[in-house]
DNA sequence: CGGCGACATGAGAATGAGTCTCATTTGCTG
DNA sequence: CAGCAAATGAGACTCATTCTCATGTCGCCG
């Protein structure tokens, strides 16, 4: 059976993702839980981030640094971000267009199993 | 003033690129050129591969496995692509709605200053 | 022709995100 | 409480990418 156990590190690792609406790297996370007094060795950070992307819980993406960056977010559902390079904070957003226009390219071109990534950068309005 | 020299290395570099349309790493890249004879330094061919996609003569992005991958197009302007997962071929696609789109969502939200990745990835029809 | 100075190259060291190992700890169940 | 498999974490390790610096190359001027 699937032994899933909760052990205080995963919680803490979710809880503090939760706090915060933001993407950070799994290297900030690990920081971050350390000043807040619960802390989780890094490779218990990357392996829980990992799980919970894996089964949907959070998103993960790659800043145009190159790092994988993780955030949790409300919508379960298929959805990219609006995300402000300064101070991490991001916007859901959903985009019915892009999607019908992807999926209907990549047929035209007789690709198969398709998927895509789309993200928007900028500055927030607090940031500006 | 702008000293730009053209050195061998540079042109094996570019060459080897234009001689083949696919997404490829610098390491891939490092090796086709050793392969041809034309051997080229790893250093060197990254810093070529990354003067050439600062000016805009080459494409980066990356794969979903995280490491930049580059390809010389034959578009010049703002474009995307459908990239082959297996084969790393790739389609150049321009994708005018999806241009709109984000730059109105992004404005809504007040987000300034606004860039934005979309890559489509599948299996091309020689692939599947 | 010969030499100077700026730029380019490349071998190898360094960096840094992310993964792996393995001894130890800790939920869970009975 | 006992027993065990899953989870943890310190540190070794991988591997892409960047940096260092000694050496090579090109253009130019006298
Ligand atoms: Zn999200
Ligand atoms: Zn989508
Ligand atoms: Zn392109
Ligand atoms: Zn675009």
């Amino acid at each position: 059976m699937s032994t899933r156990r909760t052990t205080r590190q995963q919680q803490a690792v979710s809880s503090i993702l939760e706090r915060h609406g933001d993407f950070r790297s799994a290297q900030e996370w690990h920081a971050l839980l350390r000043e807040s007094g619960e802390a989780v060795g890094l490779a218990t950070v990357y392996r829980t981030l990992q799980t919970l992307a894996d089964e949907g819980t959070i998103d993960v993406l790659r800043s145009p640094a190159g790092e994988a960056v993780y955030r949790a977010c409300s919508s379960g559902g298929h959805h990219h971000h609006l995300v402000c390079r300064r101070c991490g904070r991001a916007e859901e957003i959903e985009a019915a267009e892009v999607e019908r226009w992807t999926s209907a390219t990549a047929t035209a071109y007789g690709f198969t199993d398709v998927t895509h990534t789309l993200e928007v950068f900028g500055r927030c309005a607090d940031c500006s």
